[in-house]
DNA sequence: TTCCAGGGGTAGA
DNA sequence: TCTACCCATGGA
């Protein structure tokens, strides 16, 4: 066991990025409500498992990394690569000062900046993000916790039975049906393993979309061409790459903006896109504050 | 039994 | 661009 300390960067807050949305308690990430910390096992590039507990640090602007599972102290390499990976999952690289800006001046937004909110949690891999999202289309929330829990199960598995992500390989190796027989996952089934099958077989390069120099609307593109991935799920996965001039709305969206800004009453989707006109390229990112502003400011524990 | 969930694909206008 | 219909799954 290893203990870590990673500076994080200045205004990181560690409970509203952990809590940014349900990603947190999709495995292999777990989330423990006591304590705060998030935790998964991880894969890394020398084929070694190791299990990271991560939460926030004694020192403002610190975060404590626990790391279980191999040998220590960590080979340079290896710890050099549990730091990275620590610091995208948190969103290290995401700047958020301009939205915090523009949030400050918008009413009912002011919390944003006061939370430290903003950031999004990712995984390691865009190909872990397409997967879930995937996952999330078309079904319950408790419905995607049990299809992507056994997904996961495909991935190697630490000494305690824990696993880890299953790589595009893993899962293409499987043929469709013997893939949803595990999974369950009904018609998407066959969409993801067509999308394991493209990062396998080297037709899709999605770490490509984390490129900050690429047009958002190139990217958007891209991301409808993928079976399975319609406006609301090529718009969720803007948001995990950095990209936020999409909506991505869905009906946990269309519910939120509802209750707070419709009076209780259902609007159109036009209606919405009007309401979040104003944040401009940061208008994905606004929609998704306003679902999970009840879990930051309040702890609602709706994950 | 029917409805619906953190929708999307396809065919036909 | 819009609509109708279909798509597995499982809880309510």
């Amino acid at each position: 066991m290893q203990s870590l300390r990673l500076a994080a960067p200045s205004g990181f807050q560690f409970r509203p990025t952990a809590l940014s949305h349900g990603w947190c308690v999709l495995r292999p990430f777990a989330h423990d409500d006591a304590s705060g910390q998030v935790s998964r096992v991880q894969r890394l590039a020398d084929g070694g498992l190791v299990h990271l507990t991560m939460a926030a640090g004694e020192a403002p602007g610190e975060v404590r990394v626990v790391v279980d599972g191999l040998e220590t102290p960590l080979t340079l390499a290896r710890l050099a690569e549990v730091e990275t990976t620590v610091g995208r999952i948190l969103g290290f690289d995401q700047r958020v000062e301009d939205f915090h800006a523009l949030a400050r001046a918008m009413p009912g937004y002011d919390w944003v900046e006061r939370a430290g909110a903003g950031r999004m949690l990712v995984s390691p891999t865009v190909w872990e993000d397409l997967a879930k999202t995937l996952l999330t289309t078309n079904t319950t929330w408790r419905m995607t916790k049990d299809m992507v829990a056994r997904l996961v199960t495909l991935g190697e598995a630490d000494a305690h039975g824990r696993h880890s992500f299953p790589t595009p390989a893993q899962v293409a190796a499987l043929d469709p049906e013997a893939l949803n027989a595990h999974v369950r996952a009904g018609y998407r089934g066959a969409y993801l393993h067509a999308l394991a099958l493209d990062i396998a077989e080297g037709r899709l390069d999605p770490e490509r979309w984390r490129d900050p120099a690429l047009q958002g609307a190139d990217v958007y593109r891209e991301m409808l061409a993928l079976k399975g991935f319609g406006p609301y799920a090529a718009g969720a996965m803007m948001r995990l790459v950095g990209h936020f001039d999409e909506l991505g709305l869905d009906s946990v969206c269309r519910a939120a903006f509802r209750t707070l800004w419709n009076n209780g009453e259902p609007a159109a989707d036009r209606e919405i896109a009007a309401h979040y006109a104003p944040f401009g390229r940061w208008r994905g990112l606004a929609v998704w504050m306003d679902v999970m502003r009840d879990e930051i400011v309040n702890g609602a524990g709706s994950l």
